[in-house]
DNA sequence: GTCTATATGTCGATAGAC
DNA sequence: GTCTATCGACATATAGAC
């Protein structure tokens, strides 16, 4: 009998897809679903387009893999500072996972769903916060807002929000939450 | 000498061009750059894939001139009172032409360009109209935020938004656009 | 476990017939 | 003015060698 391998097979292969999760992600973020292709996240993991394939299946189904983030929870307390709270997490650092379903969002339909999925579920803790009686409105204007924000500072880049500091972006924004937050 | 045809090849081009134009705008803001192709365009147009190509030239220069938008003003006097003016146009009739732009604004460099440069010049304008130190910053929160609301009614429709009458939509802005053009 | 070779499809673009 | 035919590039996905 042989020593033991140093790595098991089933190690190496764990190994082998973290990389190809990592690859794929910052691809799908960088360029959106369309214009990914299998053959670019191999290259960036280092390994063959075929094990991918192997591994993943199909491009949707990586894409999935890729895309899957962990939901976050509504801190408790007074709602507009909890939602403000949130968005800092956001905007601090560059959520790379989130941005998978961000960038593609408006151009393939499972990450609009993924999205709708995630965003359901949240909108409604936003709602069930809120005193008044267009609480989903309000509560829809404030998802929007996020986006809006998340958006432009991250991919978009249209204005200055790329570069300032996430302590002045929720001062400014502190108001708007409160208002839409606020009963009538 | 026979008659002159009752349309001449010069009208009938204009016209078939125009057909052409619609459908490509049409298919453009449904379904984005990279998924929309020639010969879908060309099918809903009522024409060959070759004669789309003969008049545009190019998928590029076809999306150049279904993306093309006319600019529209800011309107004079209390600075949130016109943004929100602006705002409402944009929410009281599906704006086709500009959806053109805002689909495929994530993953396609030209449509980013483009909105890039419309936004700019309308952001100068707004800042302009703001008297605060930060007045770069507020400009640009305003802009990602009107993004994101039109974003979300008609394109996303993560939340509520899609069905809201406009005026409901305005009211609940009102605040948030006044904090953030006051000075402060 | 990983790679090679290739089947299969679809796209943008070109050339030319009618 | 409009359509047919086709080329060449590149994609996902499959089958199987090593």
């Amino acid at each position: 009998m042989t020593e033991p391998p140093r790595r098991t097979r089933a190690q190496q292969r764990r190994d082998t897809e973290a990389r190809i999760l990592t690859a794929a992600r910052e691809t799908f973020a960088g360029l959106g679903y369309e214009r990914t292709t299998i053959r670019a996240v191999a290259t960036a993991a280092g390994v063959n387009a075929g094990l991918v394939m192997h591994y993943f299946g199909s491009k949707e189904e990586l894409f999935a893999r890729a895309a899957h983030l962990s939901p976050h929870e509504l801190p408790p307390g007074d709602p507009a500072e909890a939602l403000l709270a949130v968005l800092r997490e956001r905007l601090e650092g560059e959520p790379v996972a989130s941005l998978v379903l961000l960038r593609s969002m408006l151009t393939h339909t499972e990450a609009a769903d993924g999205l709708r999925e995630a965003a359901s579920e949240w909108l409604e803790r936003i709602e069930a916060a809120i005193p008044a009686g267009d609480a989903d409105l309000r509560a829809g204007l404030i998802g929007a807002i996020m986006m809006g924000v998340v958006v432009d500072r991250y991919l978009l880049k249209l204005g200055s929000l790329a570069d300032a500091p996430a302590d002045d972006l929720l001062a400014l924004l502190r108001p708007c939450f409160e208002s839409l937050v606020g009963a009538r």
